[in-house]
This record gives structure tokens, sequence and C-alpha cells, in this order.
DNA sequence: AATTTATATTATAATCGTTCTAAACTGTTG
DNA sequence: CAACAGTTTAGAACGATTATAATATAAATT
């Protein structure tokens, strides 16, 4: 649970005001025991549902992706149709139930460390993503 | 090197009739020495300009999305805005270069057996894919 | 081989997520 | 309280993908 003075400072660090709109952004984003995931679309819905309020699909965007590019926030790659972001910013990897289309966060005992031993000349390592998808039993494997 | 049979025969195989376009669809994809990645865009591109004939997108999405199915090819998401396909359909893992957008295949020696010790009850592993970002190294790292 | 039937191709329209735009709004400062 | 910089908003624009419906082609039947 954080308290305001903390969605403010997180806003200015990434170089947002704190506004009304943006608070209660922050709010449902970070003022929550567990990380979560989300898609665009669920942050609009769970804020125009619960709070009765809307705020425009713009702004949820645009700070969405300040958040993303300040580091408070992650994006995971799963479908090249939708994009889903994580307030768990620790380095973490995912299981993808196909089925449901939730994304659940691999702990370090159920996935062993990754050794990459090779690489690109005169490149650097920027990150190590691994997405397992999981289906239930009738799915044929591939 | 395929023959123009195996290509017949992959079609048939995927449900779909070898038309000329399809044929043609299939030359550029198989008819190689090496596997490759691309985007559909690429494709598309790429049959008009080197064979001078224009395949309309709508034929092109059908037979790769049809060979996907059946396996014949592997899609690939790294960013939500941009689907890659590869013609190399064993299990492997890729590089992928975020200052010239190109896909890398890992080989065994470059990246380690992933070993996933838990899982979603019920569910059964359907595929483990292991993305490794790579960029200059005056780009951060995350 | 001609006819019938099923399937494919195509250009174009529709759709969906995302980004852009321009006008109205808010809050701060002089 | 006027001027200004930054913000929000609805809606337009965009780009990738999918759907549609008319035309064309391939396969099956005669």
């Amino acid at each position: 649970m954080l308290k305001n003075s903390e969605f403010v400072s997180k806003l200015r660090n990434s170089g947002l005001r704190p506004t009304k709109q943006r608070l209660k952004i922050c709010e449902v984003l970070f003022n929550r025991d567990k990380t979560f995931h989300f898609t665009i679309n669920d942050l609009a819905k769970n804020i125009s549902e619960n709070f009765n309020e809307k705020i425009s699909l713009a702004t949820i965007y645009n700070t969405v992706h300040a958040f993303k590019d300040k580091g408070y926030l992650k994006e995971i790659t799963i479908s090249s149709d939708k994009s889903y972001f994580d307030t768990n910013i620790t380095k973490h990897h995912h299981f993808y139930d196909e089925d449901t289309n939730l994304l659940i966060d691999c702990s370090d005992n159920e996935i062993g460390k990754v050794n990459i031993k090779n690489n690109i000349t005169g490149k650097k390592i920027s990150s190590v993503e691994v997405l397992v998808r999981v289906a239930s039993d009738t799915q044929n494997q591939n």
C-alpha cells in the first residue's frame, strides 16, 4: 500500500504532473498488496466500473507508457494482438494460460537461471524473457 | 531445396489446394538452403519485387496461417506491433537485435536447457520460448 | 471434354488496438 | 485576472489483420 505522496513522486520521476486522472491510475495500479498483470483495456474498464469515472484512453495510454519508459511498469509480449503490462518490475518469467489468457508470474524455484553462453558481438543483452505457454491436456503440444 | 511435389503435399496436409499463388508462396518460404524469419509484409514485398507478381494480402495471410496451424511455420512474438514467422520449426530460441529489428536463432550451445520445475495443475506445457533482446552498448539495460 | 460443384483469389470494406490532433480545460504565475 | 504551459478529451487517423462478396479456378462428375 502506497501513500498519495509516493504516487506523486512516481509521476514526477516519469516527467508527469500529478493530476487527478493520473493519480487515479496510480491508485489502481500501485495501491495493492500484490503485483498484477493488465492490458490497457482492463485498466480502462477497471477505472470506469469500480470508480464510476471515465478517463480517456489517450490519457491512459500516455500514463502507462510513461511509467513503462521509466521502469515502473514492464511490458510483456505474448501475442501480437494484445499488450500486457506487469506491475512486478523485478526480473522474472511468466506462465501464460492459453485457455484463460491469464498471465502468471514464475517464481525462481519454478524456473532455473537461464544461461546465455554466447551472444552477438558488439551487442549487450538487454533482457532475457522466458514465456511458458500452458493449456489443458486436450490441446496438442507444439 | 524442395521439389514442387513436396510443396503440393505440404499444402494438401494443411488442407489447402495447390494453386499457383500458394505454390509461389511455398517457393519463397521453403525453397531455400537456410531457414529464415519474416513478417507478412516482408513476404508480400519479396513476392512482388523478386517475382514481379502480386498476390493479394488476404491470400498470403490465409496461407501463412494455415501453415502455422499445421506446424509448417512457427510464429514468434516479439512486440505487439509486428508478427514474425520462422521457417525453422524445430524447438529453439531467439536473439532479437533491438537496433536492427532482426531475429537470430539461438543454437543449443548458446542457451542451455531451460528447466521448468513446476507448473499449473491440470495444465500441460505447450511451449517454452526464450527471447534474448540485445542492443548496442550505449542502450541501457533493463 | 463439358458441365457442375466446391473452393480460391481478389479488391475492397470492416475491425481493432493504438496513436495523433486540435480544441477545451486546469492550474500556476506574474 | 490575464497569460501561459501543460493536460484531458473526443474523435479522427493509422496500420495490421480479418471479413466480405464478386469473380476466377480447380476438382469431380457426367
